[in-house]
DNA sequence: ACCGGGCTGGCAAGCGGTTGCCAAATGTTG
DNA sequence: CAACATTTGGCAACCGCTTGCCAGCCCGGT
């Protein structure tokens, strides 16, 4: 064996004197060696310190050991435990995670997953920017897994958004609101559209008036944003799309005078890290983050082995209303006085510094 | 062609009528192969659909135009812009980014990298918890750079720790403050030696008294554990090895009836998007953290295209010092009622915990 | 003693590109 | 017009591993 070079299964083959076929064998088709054979090649292999190369193996088989993980924004609070779920559970396969980040580009996206295509041995689109026609091609030549979104024919994992608004609608008034607000995320969100239907129907059965402004930018801007918008219609209860929003908006309600929760409650989706950071904590339904990640990839391991895709329903992972600091029973008295004196200039104001 | 596959070379030579080598040529080596032929073989490709397959060409090349990046806590926020810079990196050079997350552990970390090495061409390793042995060990094998760590023959990336450390003495010396406790992180991390060794040094040209509690996780449960430590001993002002220590710290500290900033100001580092949300907002030393994996990934691709390493001197990014809510002006009449109850016990144990 | 079958191991043909080397064609020079 | 240099395209040998097929061997059954 050259001296400076991996070795190779030939130079294994060389020292324990068998043909390389029978080293590879001994590797990936255990049985099919005579075992004290095997065992010696394994010996030498590891005297050698021989490694298989995952390159030269994936050429022939097109195994890989690859899976390509998409999100919209890496930066994003709200994937850290997604991605960590998802890397935890490639890791134990035996699997590397190629991550690309779309930077909230349907575009991107697709030039990322063009250029990973044939390298991975399949796919998890979190929180997809592109359309489901785009997605549906894709899904056409390697398995792909959708994360947060559900879509005809392709497997999915989501959370029980349904469940988790109508809990959060439940506790709300159970608070003594009466009216509510969703201040919607970007349209392109699937979950945005399930979310604000499972409000809606909640509302009709629990007796609420619910109404909708929107859409804005899942970030604390397009929350800050939003608060503008809220100040023209109050309401002393207000769901978010996603905590991040809520956060923004809770800022620029404090800003404006506003307090949270005495005057408005404000409820979050995700539970992201850093909605028990900020004061007051944010009431939120809670996502299982990390589990959604890890099955994500784990059901798309199970695809790439063979499994059926069981692509008739998404998988859909409990969501869970965690109480915070951020909701309040509602003060019967009289309308929040910060609302009742907005001028316009204000708002105008606020509104700019939202904006980035 | 076979309906079904992805079309090769040899695809696109019989439809253009020349040999694969050419093919090959033609889009590799512009300039080997006549402008006309090549033209026309390029459009046939394109008819056809044919791209290029990245496994096949790295078996014989090496050339994989993947590169590991190595974190050591994907969940934790400090990584999130890193990872958005490096992508950017990586996705505009034509790379793909393999995510690594070692969990914390240095032996995750080894084994993630024996699994990716052979896949990549190049390696950098953020916050890495591997001995500096190992680390000398991987760069021998491959280009690699380091992030937040200097290693002599190790290319690496920095932040000016102690110009943003003396910073934040500075600030807190004109605030009135004459004693500085220094909360660090884990005894592996390269940045927090650094940074207490900036911060005796700007204590003696300041003239301020300063010590050292610790070490302790560099997450909030661990700046919470040391609000407990800080109170056997308190001071006016505290600087945490980063944000998510202050912001668990402050909230031990309000927990405890300590109020930040007006009994104790706060200073954390790395400003992680997290910091301006809490309450009271982290004055904090910034790091450019989209510009650090940037730049880590940008020396990796120019060792990778031939560069000499430069391993010189570590580029040193500049860091700035961010004042926001968590500090203010000492109040000089009494020390803070909850700090007064300390006894002695407890002091010779923060002091031997903080050597080394 | 002969035959069919199960074990084992080797041979060789890929997988899809890359690239050194050669040869034909074309251009240049004396 | 001969001798030589330059372009341009093809041939074939890899890169390291997988796998279908074949052959030798040993075995039991008859």
């Amino acid at each position: 064996m050259a001296e400076g070079r991996a070795p190779t299964i030939y130079d294994v083959a060389k020292a324990a004197g068998v043909a390389a076929s029978t080293v590879s064998r001994a590797f990936a088709r255990p049985g099919r060696v005579n075992a004290e054979t095997a065992e010696r090649i394994r010996q030498v292999a590891a005297e050698l310190g021989y490694r298989a190369n995952p390159l030269a193996r994936a050429l022939p088989t097109g195994r890989t050991s690859m899976i390509a993980f998409v999100v919209a924004d890496v930066s994003n609070p709200f994937h850290n435990e997604i991605i960590r779920g998802a890397q935890t559970a490639c890791a134990d396969a035996g699997y590397s995670m190629l991550l690309a980040d779309a930077q909230e580009s349907g575009l991107r996206e697709r030039e990322l997953l063009d250029r990973a295509m044939s390298t991975v041995e399949g796919i998890v689109l979190a929180t997809s920017r592109m359309p489901d026609s785009a997605i549906r091609m894709i899904a056409k030549q390697k398995p792909t897994v959708v994360l947060n979104r559900v879509l005809g024919d392709v497997p999915s994992v989501v959370t029980d958004n349904p469940r988790g608004m109508r809990r959060a609608a439940e506790h709300l008034g159970e608070l003594g609101h009466e009216r509510i607000t969703y201040v919607a995320g970007p349209e392109a969100s699937w979950a945005d559209g399930t979310r604000w239907r499972a409000l809606r129907e909640a509302g009709l059965e629990l007796e609420l008036q619910v109404r909708r402004v929107g859409p804005f930018e899942p970030t604390v801007a397009g929350g800050a944003r939003a608060a503008a918008e809220l100040g023209r219609h109050p309401t002393s209860a207000v769901i978010a799309y996603n905590d991040l929003m809520a956060i923004g908006l809770i800022q620029a309600l404090t800003t404006r005078g506003v307090r949270v929760p005495h005057e408005v409650s404000v409820v979050g989706f995700d539970n992201i890290f850093v909605s028990e950071l900020v004061t007051p904590a944010l009431t939120t339904v809670a996502a299982p983050l990390n589990a959604m990640g890890h099955t994500a990839v784990g059901n798309l391991l199970a695809m790439i082995r063979g499994a059926t895709p069981r692509t008739a329903e998404p998988v859909t992972l409990p969501s869970l209303l965690v109480v915070r600091g951020s909701t309040a029973h509602r003060r019967r008295n009289r309308t929040s006085p910060a609302f009742g004196t907005t001028n316009a200039a204000g708002s105008a104001r606020s509104t700019d510094a939202g904006s980035r």
